[in-house]
DNA sequence: AAGTATTACTTTAACGATTTAGTTTGCATT
DNA sequence: AATGCAAACTAAATCGTTAAAGTAATACTT
């Protein structure tokens, strides 16, 4: 029993394809009715004849036609990290009820995986693609432009890529309220423990916590680690700041802040007499921990929400804006006042 | 500028479509060439056009006409749950190891959801689908069974059908195992916090703790709070747990043990002095929690990882088999020995 | 030298829908 | 009775590719 076609409904009504494409592709009327140039008789037939069959369209052949692909690309380094899939549940959802269909893909954060990647949406045609760039992959997305698929940065920016909608959290606006809420409590001692990773939005953090420390006359310090030996050097980074007497810890990257956090708790200091902590990057870690964390939310829920309707936006034919997601910080045990 | 097509090719070299086709098609030989049956100069003539004018095959009409499709179909009732997103992770980063794109749905445990989705990826004529079931959905799925699209249930049952893939965490040697260990650390009043969702991974959760439960002599006890009103609910249960003198909780499910902690602390309740808790369903929170929270690993690689190969399997005409993924647990210090 | 293989192509027909441009029929109009 | 027009349909082209079958030219056999 093979799929069953268009070709097979109209034979078995002895009516032409065109009659039941019209049919089945036409809007309703309140009474349920199909809202074309056929009679309610024969059209009645088709609607019968197609869901006895269980006749679907394919939409592989109808979009070749038609040049309607209802299809959209997501692409993150890695979809189990939570910020990205939570995104990218707001994006699906809301493409799902417009009638899209959304492919996921993970780069981690390799450009060659991400341009396998891409030309395999673009080979599917996809209308749109929503991306969170990884280190390197501006001339690959750049070819994208070029092609005319609208395309939508969020979370990290490649400043040099024109045409492209951009959708990120403000992250020196974030790093600034964090060092204020930090000083304010009392703490002077304040350093971070960063990544050496070639990411803007990192570099942003890093360089809005030395502008907001120098501002209050303090001296910034930022440890820098290694993206794959991150976890013992971390651990390294919080053991020479505690020798030091720093007094509290700003950690800019989610796996950064878990694996302080962790360093710290395995030090036996305890937070935040010892070290107070400051986590940008969301967890379910943080509200249930004891003392709860403060930590800067990525409001991955808007960023996904502005994204999707800034890419419907290009695919209508506007061009690409820019929008700063205003951080919301969460103000936990973790940084209480000295 | 419109897209190049094979025909655009073609032309600009005098040949015809086939040619270009078969040459873009043909695995490599050592020295980077086709492997086909046209001639060297005129192969590299058409590899260069393709290259310089960036052209990339419509997947879409290929898949149309060759009838392969290279396509998977993910629907889990949340993307942005931990278990499911890892799950997919490993999912895609196989598939498209192996040259499969993957569509990702949400079902947000809503039949109807599911419906639209599996419609949508049957008309994308996928290659297979891998789903975790929705209450409600047995009816829906055996459509996609009857259809001859080869399915794989990860995570949820659905006993009455026929003819699919199963991979499943043992939900019954995982909550034996939580009991034994409870009750050899000394732990006597034991109880459950579970709830009413009709999924069939709750009920054998349940039916473990039970059994194992009588099998040392020990009476059972399990509040049940319904989805919609859960974390209240929880707290309710907590307060009313502690009040009773219960030494010891289980929770079988990822949100009613990460709202069940935050209720344990929100009373000020000290773990495990005044009450122990072993979660089931893996989260950051656990291991960065003081004290260590004991849980049982979803193992989400590796049944991401099995799924994918049975479909791999199914799809080239196997049967489908059904595969239990042995628990992982760990044992923190919120179960610490009595 | 005739027949057979081999090489390097081309032609044509799909795949399953949509779309454009008709065609047929019946009915009202003048 | 001829004309116009709306209603209800159909034929054929097309989207961009692949697959099956065929052809022409050259090379190899015996």
């Amino acid at each position: 029993m093979g799929k069953v076609t268009l070709k097979d409904l109209a034979k078995e009504l002895g009516v032409s394809t065109t009659l039941v494409s019209r049919v089945l592709n036409a809007p309703r009327r309140e009474d349920g009715t199909p809202d074309c140039d056929i009679s309610k008789d024969t059209a009645m037939k088709v609607l019968e004849l197609a869901e006895r069959l269980d006749y679907r369209p394919s939409r592989i052949a109808a979009g070749l036609r038609s040049g309607k692909r209802y299809l959209l690309g997501v692409i993150t380094p890695d979809i189990s990290n939570y910020a990205f899939s939570e995104a990218g549940r707001y994006i699906e959802e809301l493409a799902h009820n417009d009638g899209y269909s959304v492919m996921f893909g993970s780069s981690a954060e390799s450009p060659q995986r991400m341009e396998e990647l891409l030309d395999i949406f673009a080979g599917h045609e996809v209308d749109g693609i929503i991306v969170t760039p990884c280190a390197g992959s501006e001339e690959i997305l750049r070819k994208i432009v070029r092609q005319n698929i609208p395309l939508v940065l969020i979370n990290r920016d490649v400043p040099a890529l024109d045409g492209v909608g951009r959708v990120f959290l403000d992250n020196i606006g974030s790093m600034r309220q964090v060092v204020e809420h930090l000083v304010k409590g009392g703490y002077r001692k304040i350093e971070m423990i960063s990544e050496n990773m070639d990411v803007l939005s990192l570099r942003d953090r890093e360089n809005s916590y030395r502008e907001t420390m120098r501002s209050f006359g303090l001296e910034p310090y930022i440890y820098m680690v290694d993206s794959d030996t991150q976890e013992k050097q971390t651990r390294d980074a919080v053991l020479e700041a505690a020798g030091k007497g720093t007094e509290a810890l700003i950690t800019p990257r989610i796996r950064l802040s878990l694996n302080s956090l962790k360093a710290i708790m395995d030090a036996g200091l305890s937070i935040p007499e010892d070290m107070a902590l400051f986590c940008h990057d969301e967890s379910p870690a943080w509200t249930t921990h004891s003392p709860s964390i403060s930590y800067v939310s990525q409001c991955s829920d808007q960023v996904g929400t502005q994204a999707y309707h800034m890419l419907r936006r290009m695919m209508g034919g506007n061009p690409g804006e820019q929008i700063l997601i205003a951080p919301k910080l969460f103000f936990g045990d973790s940084t209480r006042r000295k």
